[in-house]
DNA sequence: GGCAGATTGCGCAAAATCGTGCGCGCCTTG
DNA sequence: CAAGGCGCGCACGATTTTGCGCAATCTGCC
């Protein structure tokens, strides 16, 4: 703790902001007046920071101190509340291309939960490691559920890894229902998280027909790794107006786009 | 446990209601007196805190007290309450035969479940097929969960079928803890449900040691398939008094029979 | 059905915490 | 070198939380 106090000269308030974000991720819960004496300043200061960095989204404001933002309730709280809507309708459309009996595969996000939602009471396969699917249907006797094996990620409420992997090389689908962080405008699909995309792939190999759904602000988008091409996909279900250089991109590998 | 005694000077609310839904968790039911007592602070705090928390859905709210959410309307509440001092003591026992830091496979059924309660808070991974477990851990941060894949099975809280067969191939556990429904005078271990004995024998042999928790009822007893017999054995934890019989024919397989 | 003991909800006062205005010192800018 | 901006500490009223006492309610038992 006298690491903290020895710096008595200055501190920068984004060197500051650093410090207090560390402190709450490795020891939790932190009290105004633990980081005022840790840090060296008044409490009046740790309270304008724990203000700024609340609004930043970067904590939780609690009454005596702060926690860390991500032992809060699940951070897919708040993103699964943006474009709920839009979603939503894609949900739709994308629950009527499933016929009874089918076995379809599921990726890991909100996209997929939103679909799962649409799903109850239908005589189906769901093939997952989306936790929050399991959740929404766990209670639903008509649909049997099969779980894909993996190492918990519970940010993202996923199971991966090689287990999973491994599991989709022995399954196969009659549809893959897939999520994305962005289309980029010649039709490749991106997602930020490099972990996601070999899974991504295995399931557009274990699927018969690969349906991607896409809100319009993923048009054009982008992430940092590639998942695949057109060439991969089947259908595309977005909202209108999509943008025309990627649709057209997407017809041209004889995707079928549908808005709705 | 004297981790919570100890913390007398000054806690967060947030960080008090953490530590309450813990305690819920790791301890089952618990009463406002052992819990204020506990936190350090009066009677009427907790019950605010339990109003609180009872409305927000994290616990449930009973006279005297309150139980984790997750324990009331779970089907398996009735099963898993006979015998409970007795399955909770040797979980208990089974727990300080693990290593923190180590890995451990968990068997399906409410014998894996109890020990999962006694897990809270440690560093270890845990690697099931038990959804139970998987309840039960999967908001415990210090805990690395993996889920081997499979069909799910309502009925049992399981996944089972031949993913889980392969995950189990490619994982390896340091300890194996298994549930059975009974074992025989000459020390074979039996189930009920065929569908799980190949998963049993696949835990088996994933693991380093294989640890059988029987509480006295199941001594002897039987089943309508053979798991496997006493050489597959390390560690057997049950009641005393054990049947002499079947302790004998363990001992002479250099089975270790800790009676509790 | 009634009784003793425990538990609960509620009002009130004390304590802790919060938000804010003000002044001071330091750095930037012209 | 002077003016202005900015972050910080201090102090004070407002808000929230906490602890305690008491009447009403509930539970277990005879």
């Amino acid at each position: 703790m006298s690491e903290f106090a020895a710096t008595v000269i200055r501190v920068l308030p984004q060197r500051r902001h650093e410090l207090i974000l560390r402190t709450l991720r490795a020891e939790g819960p932190a009290g105004v007046q633990v980081l005022a004496e840790r840090l060296g300043v008044s409490q009046a200061t740790i309270r304008r920071d724990l203000v700024q960095l609340d609004k930043e989204g970067r904590l939780t404001r609690v009454y005596g101190g702060a926690v860390s933002a991500a032992d809060t309730d699940d951070p897919f709280a708040e993103v699964a509340m943006v474009r709920v809507d839009e979603k939503d309708a894609l949900a739709e459309r994308a629950a009527e291309l499933i016929k009874d009996g089918e076995a379809i595969l599921l990726d890991i996000g909100t996209t997929a939960h939103r679909l799962a939602r649409k799903l109850h009471g239908r005589s189906l396969t769901v093939i997952t490691s989306n936790l929050m699917v399991y959740e929404e249907l766990k209670d639903d006797q008509e649909v049997q559920i099969v779980l894909l094996g993996g190492v918990l990620r519970r940010t993202y409420h996923s199971l991966v890894g090689f287990l999973t992997e491994d599991n989709l090389r022995q399954v196969h689908a009659d549809r893959v229902f897939l999520g994305t962080s962005g289309v980029r405008p010649g039709g490749q699909v991106m997602d930020t998280t490099a972990v996601e995309v070999p899974l991504k792939r295995a399931m557009i190999t274990a699927a018969d027909q690969v349906v991607l759904l896409a809100d319009v602000g993923k048009f054009p988008g982008t992430g940092i790794a590639r998942v695949c091409g057109p060439e991969d996909l089947d259908v595309v279900i977005t909202n209108a107006p999509a943008d025309e250089t990627t649709c057209a991109a997407l017809r041209q590998a004889e995707v079928e786009v549908i808005e709705v």
